[in-house]
RNA sequence: GGGGCGGUAGCUCAAUUGGUUAGAGUACCGGACUGUCGAUCCGGUGGUUGCGGGUUCGAGUCCCGUCCGCCUCGCCA
């Protein structure tokens, strides 16, 4: 038998459309025999195989499908086209109305979008060409019985990939049940499931142990802002939700846990992004009597395994970059390697000019003057997008983006006469070739690095300098253990606060805590950072050194990490470990930008789920069983109204 | 907290400079059709233009306020 190949079961066929792998027959598991079926009670037809395995293997073969109606062709008083929808996929019921008895051509004939159904039937090859679109096109249902499970009231959004990328995602939150039967949102839930098995096999295969932690914990200082607890039975105290595992997975290993597993909820009080929500999950994980390297070597081949099975893709080595390379080079601390414009300093160069700009920024503590290449860039840059560029990279604090030209006949354009003094050296400096463009910023150091980074990938996207599904890693690694904050005047952890540092950089702790390094890493891919962890403190006074550096006082560290500093005194063991974001990574599987995307009910960007509308208010009695009460501002929101 | 974009039929959109009864596709309802497959053809129902106020002879359109959604800066150790 002739298989059309662009709807034979091959599984890389299905990899390259990017659609599932036809899933697996369901199992029909028997009744318990518990369960009473009641006597007289009309039977439900029952399942026998999905709408997505049906093939020419099974023509002749008496089968019952269940699904809702994808769509109808009523064609008159000979034949009713269905095609009929579950997970697994398409497969088009046919309905001969002269075969059928009188009541399947009436109710036949008033299905409508969305109604369920179930159809026994026999298998027959189709009459008609197949229908090359469908994996299940070679053959179709021609339905004898037909059970009406419910009928629909005309649903508000259809759940149809042709019309779905365009309908109001306010309508998609608010009925999520219906746009997650899309074959898209279905295929990503497929693809989340799957992240987790594989995770969990890969984990358990290397001893790892998963554990749960905690929900309801204490609000601890630094990081986000904590979602709170009221507490009943403890009048005016309040728990935490946890920003991660963290503390409770050191003690794990404390605990001689040795390596620790948890796929987990993590909860942060901060304003949502297209690739960040209040409420995410974490794939959690902690290792004991191991150093940094090994927990990226288990890391790496971790995230090998889930592009290997998932995509079939082989990653390789995964590259490692120092931070201090990032930031100098690609001007972000996770930088996208798909494409090059590497950023330059040419502070020194720029000293030499008489350009007001550079000397002003050069004149403030940790100034600066950062210059990216563009090849090519002074045809595709027109003035106007380099003006918008100017404009745009004022919201990084940047004062704007000069640029100038660089042809046959030397510097043109833009600061042209300034760079003039410095013609030859920027040239080399920057390798220069006739046609380029070279584009600016000047501030101090951190303003400066921020600004051409983000303008660095702004180019990019819009040269369309980034490669189609290339998968660029990297490691980032010597990260500084600490930023200095000029508003409060006080260090912060660039990390946190129970990162250790480099073993070669201990004594730095006491000489100079800025210039020390930590032993963090962060994993990441075309540049969205995946994950983050760092080798632990597992001495009590190193703990007890790092929380002075950052100003936490004795009490306060007995106050919140009493329990830490406590357990490491007991034998904690050497440790370090890793977070990934679960979300991120199926983002990245399946191919989109939008968190919500990869959540099944994800909440608005402004914390609302508008399914359940929630949050919403509580009774008096409530409040005051916690002993609290409501403090409105003058104009209280309502979500989803 | 700041900036930007958007909200018109169930859904996706249109509506000229402020001017007739707010239109189209689709869904839905009715009809036709025996091989369709995003079916097609004919007819029809369907509107608090997010909400409140204002300007005007007249507001979907202009102004003020407000709510909701998205993007973004801050924030996210």
């Amino acid at each position: 038998m002739s298989v059309d190949p662009g709807i034979g079961s091959n599984r890389d066929v299905f990899a390259r459309l990017g659609y599932d792998p036809p899933f697996a027959r369901f199992v029909q598991s028997p009744c318990p025999s518990s369960i009473n079926v009641r006597e007289g009670s009309p039977k439900m037809l029952k399942r026998t195989h999905t709408c997505g395995e049906l093939r020419a293997d099974h023509v002749g073969q008496t089968v019952t499908l269940c699904g809702w109606v994808n769509t109808y062709r009523d064609q008159g008083k000979g034949l009713i086209f269905i095609d009929l929808r579950d997970r697994a996929g398409l497969t088009q019921v046919v309905f001969d109305l002269e075969d059928v008895a009188d009541d399947v051509v009436t109710q036949g004939r008033a299905l409508r979008r969305e109604d369920v159904i179930a159809v026994r039937g026999t298998v027959r090859q189709r009459a008609s060409e197949p229908n090359r679109k469908l994996p299940t096109g070679e053959i179709e249902l021609v339905g004898a019985e037909l059970e009406v499970l419910n009928k629909t009231e005309s649903p508000p959004i259809l759940p149809d990939e042709h019309e779905a990328a365009k309908i109001d995602e306010e309508k998609r939150l608010r009925y999520r049940y219906i746009d997650l039967r899309r074959k898209r949102m279905q295929h990503i839930l497929h693809t989340r499931h799957r992240v987790t098995k594989l995770t969990r096999d890969y984990f358990d295969q290397h001893d790892f142990l998963e554990i749960e932690t905690p929900l309801l914990i204490k609000s601890t200082p630094e990081g986000a802002r904590d979602f709170i607890v009221p507490s009943r039975l403890y009048p005016g105290q309040w728990y935490a939700l946890p920003q991660s595992p963290q503390l409770f997975k050191q003690i794990l290993m404390i605990a001689g846990c040795d390596r620790y597993l948890q796929i987990c909820r993590c909860l942060r009080d901060e304003d949502p992004r297209a690739d960040r929500q209040a409420e995410f999950s974490q794939i959690d994980l902690e290792m004991s009597f191991v150093d940094r390297d090994d927990v990226m070597e288990m890391m790496g081949g971790f995230i090998h395994h889930l592009w290997k099975e998932l995509l079939g893709t082989d990653i390789g080595e995964i590259p490692v970059m120092s931070w201090k390379t990032a930031m100098e080079k690609y001007g972000i601390d996770r930088p996208d390697l798909r494409f090059g414009l590497e950023v330059h300093d040419i502070s020194e160069l720029a000293a030499k000019t008489d350009f007001k700009v550079f000397h002003d920024a050069l004149a403030k503590p940790n100034g600066v003057v950062k210059a990216i290449r563009i090849p090519g860039g002074a045809e595709k840059l027109t003035r106007k997008m380099t003006d918008g560029y100017s404009e745009w990279i004022k919201t990084f604090k940047a004062g704007g983006a000069p640029t100038v030209k660089f042809t046959d006949k030397g510097f043109e354009t833009g600061i042209a006469r300034f760079v003039e003094p410095i013609a030859e050296e920027l040239k080399a400096a920057l390798g220069l070739e006739p046609g380029d463009l070279a584009i600016f910023t000047a501030d101090t150091w951190s303003i400066a690095t921020k600004a051409i980074g983000e303008l660095r990938n702004r180019l990019a996207r819009d040269l369309d300098l980034i490669p189609e599904g290339e998968w660029k890693f990297v490691w980032v690694i010597d990260f500084p253990m600490f930023e200095w904050d000029e508003e409060t005047q006080r260090y912060y952890s660039l990390h946190h606060p129970f990162t250790a540092p480099n073993p070669d950089q201990f004594e730095l702790l006491d000489s100079d805590p800025s210039k020390c390094l930590s032993a963090g890493y962060d994993l990441v891919v075309n540049g969205s950072e995946i994950g983050g962890g760092s080798i632990r403190i597992h001495r009590p006074e190193v703990q007890k050194k790092v929380f002075t550096i950052l100003g936490i006082s004795d009490e306060e560290a007995t106050e919140k990490f009493g329990f830490l500093l406590d357990a490491l005194k007991y034998g904690a063991p050497p440790h370090g470990g890793i977070a990934f974001g679960l979300d991120r990574l199926v983002m990245h599987l399946v191919g989109t930008d939008n968190i919500r995307d990869v959540i099944a009910f994800p909440k608005t960007q402004a914390g609302a789920d508008l399914m359940i509308q929630a949050p919403g208010p509580v009774d008096d009695a409530q409040l005051e069983e916690l002993h609290v009460r409501n403090v409105l501002p003058e104009a209280a929101a309502t979500p989803g109204t």
